[in-house]
DNA sequence: GCCATCGGTA
DNA sequence: GAGAAAGGAG
DNA sequence: CTCCTTTCTCTACCGATGGC
């Protein structure tokens, strides 16, 4: 979803990150930032509408479309360059005499109110099941298989971002709208700079109801500041730049009843409260699921099973309990309240002092091992494919696995037991299992599920402790040295590895062949380069030669270091065949983005 | 051909 | 994707 | 204490794939 970088939210009443509470309360003449740093001395901002649609990001190498890309990680990413060529308001070839090297536009591929129609009506015809809405049918037509599909889909896509290489950029995102425009792109008619901020709550109170008119979906307003040289200087906070944000409209609001609520177990034992919902249509879906979150959530709601209680869509995307209407509760109503036992394995439940989650603590309680394995089976982590909740469902109960370890003993023979498991899939399955074992010692970490240790953290332990054994022996105070890691994660890091079951799971992953070392050991100091060294990357996409082991090889070799995750301290991100999100972050900030080719080339001189 | 499951996206 | 909680740095 | 980052958990839908 979404326009150009990830943006704010609009501020929840609080009032330290948006300019939300202008637009609502009219006394609050204070300016907050992100876009605070001018409405008065000069400084303008572009407005434009945020187009409901599906991210694209297009590369232009010597003014030819090479790659478009959605999101994603990029790793497993399918190409769906064929698809985005058929995209009619996309050109093959930029309308530009003398084009850089590379460029990348990024705008928003959607599908118009009337196409959406046509082809929802072609489909009852057809008896083929109906798209949700129009979002949800442009996502799923980037991604079939058959262009020719694609083709009869006519999607369209407007531009709103451009990237040229330093030194051909614009002055301001206005100048680059304009650009974009005579370079060949559609852009969105409905943009206009403001100089105040009076002048940017007009624009969005203006579309509010303007919208409904337009042939296409919107679900809010962006903002930017229009330099590109002041954009640079606020650069950016946490997640977000500070000179953009996405004011939404608000989100429809409609009643339902609760008719019940479940608790999930997570992984790390966390219950957690789930309303079920009367199923009602809210933004082009059907909820009948919202999160409850946490039992103090849950007292706050004063939730009693048959309430009647108002949900909305947050963001458009998740579904919400907002209220609930206590006049409506019908007699003898019960309370919920978090249970004391937990619904997995029945075993009494605890919450520490000062913690809002209840945890289940039973080591072997099966809701935490499937979690657990799921877990470790994820993307981030060993990114084994095909393992999903049902399997690890039936592996656990058929005591196929006890702990991640077992995944490894697996054979074809013994997965075909299971019901629904062929020769075809057991195979797949057994190969994905055994190309994990190459997978970096980070993502094992990681994927150990220890409390605290997110990518981030794992990234940081295997940088300071290069194997195992050091962190397993170290202590929690040397833990600590390492800058991001604090006492709590230390603690929890430490205690881990004093567990005895999870001595043995580390013996047993170190005999199946996992990597439980970084690679970074001796390193030839004729093969550095002084341009690699210290010097941090990330990559994204498929690579157009290299397979991205042999490239972070290559970077590693010469002195570099990769990262998994584009952070500001990363300094270099390598592109490949369906960046993702990594790239979205590295261009909101700022990060210098090389292709293969100039990663190579960067390599030899 | 239908159904369940999985992975990816918003 | 949203949002809550909680940890770390200063 | 405040600001920021990180972790963790949650939903709905669509297309692909493999089993039977």
């Amino acid at each position: 979803d979404g326009n150009a970088p990830p943006l704010t939210p609009p501020c929840q009443g609080g009032g330290q990150d948006g300019i939300m509470p202008l637009l609502s309360n009219e006394e609050n003449k204070e300016i907050t930032p992100p876009l605070s740093k001018g409405g008065q001395g000069g400084v303008s901002y572009v407005c434009e509408l945020k187009i409901d649609g599906s991210a694209l990001a297009l590369t232009y190498e010597n003014g030819i479309l090479v790659r478009g890309a959605t999101r994603g990680d990029g790793v497993s990413g399918e190409d769906i360059t064929q698809n985005v060529k058929t995209i009619r308001s996309i050109p093959l070839k930029l309308n530009l005499d003398n084009p850089p090297p590379v460029v990348e536009v990024r705008g928003e591929a959607f599908l118009s109110l009337a196409v959406f129609e046509e082809i929802n009506r072609e489909r009852e015809k057809t008896g083929e099941q109906l798209f949700a809405n129009p979002r949800n049918a442009a996502a799923g037509t980037l991604r079939q298989l058959d262009s020719k599909v694609v083709d009869k889909r006519r999607l369209d896509f407007f531009a709103y971002t451009l990237y040229l290489d330093a030194g051909n950029e614009q002055n301001t995102q206005w100048d680059s709208l304009e650009l974009l425009q005579t370079i060949g792109f559609k852009v969105n008619p409905n943009r206009k700079v403001c100089y105040s901020l009076d002048e940017v709550r007009e624009y969005y109170e203006f579309w509010d109801t303007e919208r409904r008119n337009l042939p296409y979906m919107t679900d809010g307003v962006v903002v930017k500041i229009n330099s590109v040289l002041l954009q640079k200087q606020l650069g950016f906070t946490q997640r977000f730049p500070r000179w953009a944000i996405a004011l939404k409209y608000p989100a429809q609001e409609v009643p339902t009843i609760v008719e019940a609520v479940t608790v999930q177990v997570g992984r790390t034992g966390a219950l957690t409260p789930v309303a079920e919902l009367k199923p009602v249509q809210l933004a082009g879906t059907t909820v009948s699921r919202a999160s409850l979150h946490n039992g103090d959530r849950l007292s706050e709601l004063n939730l009693h099973i048959g309430d009647t209680v108002i949900v909305r869509k947050a963001g458009e995307i998740i579904p919400e309990v907002v209220r609930v209407l206590a006049e409506l509760r019908p007699q003898n109503a019960q309370l919920f309240q978090m249970p004391s036992c937990c619904p997995e394995c029945a075993q009494p439940v605890v919450r520490e002092k000062g913690e809002a989650v209840t945890r289940c603590i039973n080591t072997s309680c099966p809701a935490i091992l499937r979690g657990s394995l799921i877990h470790f089976c994820s993307r981030d982590a060993l990114d084994i494919n095909g393992v999903g909740e049902k399997l690890v469902q039936q592996m656990v109960d058929s005591n196929l696995l006890t702990s991640a370890a077992d995944l490894y003993d697996l054979t074809a023979e013994r997965l075909m037991g299971l019901e629904r498991m062929g020769k075809k899939l057991a195979d797949k399955l057994v190969s994905a299992i055994a190309q994990s074992k190459n997978k970096p010692y980070s993502r094992v970490l990681y994927g150990l599920g220890i409390r605290h240790v997110g990518t981030v953290n794992a990234q940081l332990l295997t940088e300071r402790f290069t194997n195992v054994e050091d962190l397993a022996t170290v202590s929690a105070a040397a833990i600590e040295g390492v800058y991001g890691i604090g006492p709590e994660i230390a603690q929890s890091v430490s205690q881990w590895f004093r567990v005895p079951a999870n001595q043995s799971l580390i013996a047993r992953l170190k005999i199946a062949g996992l990597q439980l070392h970084s690679e970074i050991k001796s390193q030839n100091l004729a093969d550095i380069n002084l341009q690699f060294a210290g010097k941090i990357f990330v990559l994204t996409g498929t690579l157009p030669t290299l397979k991205r082991d042999e490239a972070k090889d290559l970077i590693v070799k010469a002195g570099g270091k990769v990262t998994g995750s584009v952070s500001a301290k990363t300094d270099y991100v390598v592109v490949g065949e369906d960046a993702g999100s990594k790239l979205e972050k590295a261009q909101s900030l700022g990060i210098k983005i090389l292709s293969e080719a100039e990663l190579l080339e960067l390599l030899v001189t």
